[in-house]
DNA sequence: CGGAATGTTGAACCGTTTCAAACGGAGTGG
DNA sequence: CCACTCCGTTTGAAACGGTTCAACATTCCG
């Protein structure tokens, strides 16, 4: 999981490839960028909310979740960030950082200069469309999102979260019975999804008692996609996954 | 309103040179480009979920909602849609709309071709960055919509919503005591809000009540600015205004 | 003028929150 | 290896913000 020699430059062009094909030479030219690594620990700020410019983060391993927080203090936390996602593309071309990365687990980060990263996007136009096409995903992932917090009901919520982790973690599809691990606390949860701590346990327990799902510490299991599916009033087609 | 003389092209380059600069040489090409316009009234869909690729759609007169719904049924609308916005950008490298967009008033639509449109992205790189800054700032937006949805009250969220539409149609600042149409039923604002059209009543009666806004059909009117962002806990640094 | 769509209001209801207390499990130090 | 502590989970009861339903008022538009 936090094997070191992870390269990060074949998990972002892996991610990004995922949403847009990229051609062997200018696969090359990416592997060309120098970067440096470095581990975080649980908890740590990858990105802080009024960060000025900073060179590119790529997460490589671990997990960490995107969030903001309102004037009263209370907290949304707006996506969840998985290994190959670059964690601040919006500062390639946008000053001040609005919003906050922490990491979930330990991390892994990979560093490009962004200056790099914006001379090699201006000279090889297939690769700044790629990165657009996955700013296009993010774009659509939080569309659904916002469907989720604003339209569906408890259940359905946390159904739904579930649902995009397991098919982001496994693009070709979920087979029934998988398990993955989910290291977000049950406050976590309830900030991701608009909902309390407290009503999170209480959704979770009626999902296992249903049978919808089985949980052990942060180890989720899906006994039958169908039917989780079914509860969440999940289509996977705004992740825009290819095949 | 609807001068049917808006050059669309011009639209489109202070809509993203808000964000991005643009140089005169880059101005120029864009203006080569080709295009069709058409008009639209009120109701109309102008993108359809599940619409495979088109031309490119500018929006240069009118206002429009792009929204989702729920397998339940149910509608969240994710977004306004303000003139110089392209309509369906996310078509421009993703094969299918996942979501809708519908015209809220009479609205003027200019078209250009994709192919061309990403042919001149290709070839000049700064008119791909100040697109792909539009997009950032739109992935920008809908972060704050997400916290608003997700863990602001009732009151603070219609608030916000004005002071946000305020803004992005001045984009300068507002002014005290200035007004501005904005053509959505009660219904359309709790779909927006992730509330019921009868909530929405009476929260906006509420802020009326308080001062904080006057309302006469589709007017609204901030006597004090200040106010407002107080009471919506409105910080305007995510819509990446310059200056 | 008439009908449809939108806005307004009240009362009952309900999904979720709040508060508070107890529980469990992992890590730490004695 | 136990006791202690901390942090997150679990549970219950009461409260609340927002919903639902239903009736009525208003505005718009043909």
């Amino acid at each position: 999981m936090n094997s070191p020699n992870l390269n990060p430059i074949k998990q972002l062009i892996d991610k990004i490839a995922l949403h847009d094909p990229i051609s062997s030479e200018d696969r090359v030219s990416l592997y060309e960028l120098p970067y440096s690594s470095r581990q975080f620990e649980a908890g740590t700020y990858l990105l802080r909310d009024g960060e000025i410019k900073n060179d590119c983060a790529i997460l490589v391993s671990g997990i960490a979740y995107r969030h903001k927080v309102s004037a009263e203090g209370l907290r949304q936390i707006v996506s969840i960030c998985i290994p190959g996602e670059v964690i601040n593309l919006q500062q390639l071309y946008l000053d001040e950082a609005d919003n906050n990365v922490q990491a979930l687990t330990e991390c892994q980060i990979s560093f490009i200069s962004h200056v790099e990263l914006r001379r090699l996007v201006t000279q090889r136009p297939s690769i700044a469309r790629a990165f657009f096409a996955t700013t296009l995903v993010e774009l659509s992932m939080s569309r659904e999102w916002m469907l989720s917090i604003g339209r569906r009901d408890a259940r359905a919520r946390v159904a739904h979260l579930l649902c995009e982790i397991a098919l982001r973690l496994n693009n070709n599809g979920v087979p029934d019975g998988i398990s993955y691990e989910l290291p977000m606390t049950q406050d976590q949860l309830g900030d991701a999804l608009g909902l309390t701590a407290v009503h999170i346990n209480r959704t979770f327990k009626g999902l296992v008692r249903d049978g919808l799902i089985a949980r052990s510490r942060y180890s989720i299991t899906i006994p039958s996609w169908e039917r989780l599916v079914q509860a969440a009033g999940f289509n996977s087609r705004y992740l825009n996954l290819k095949g």
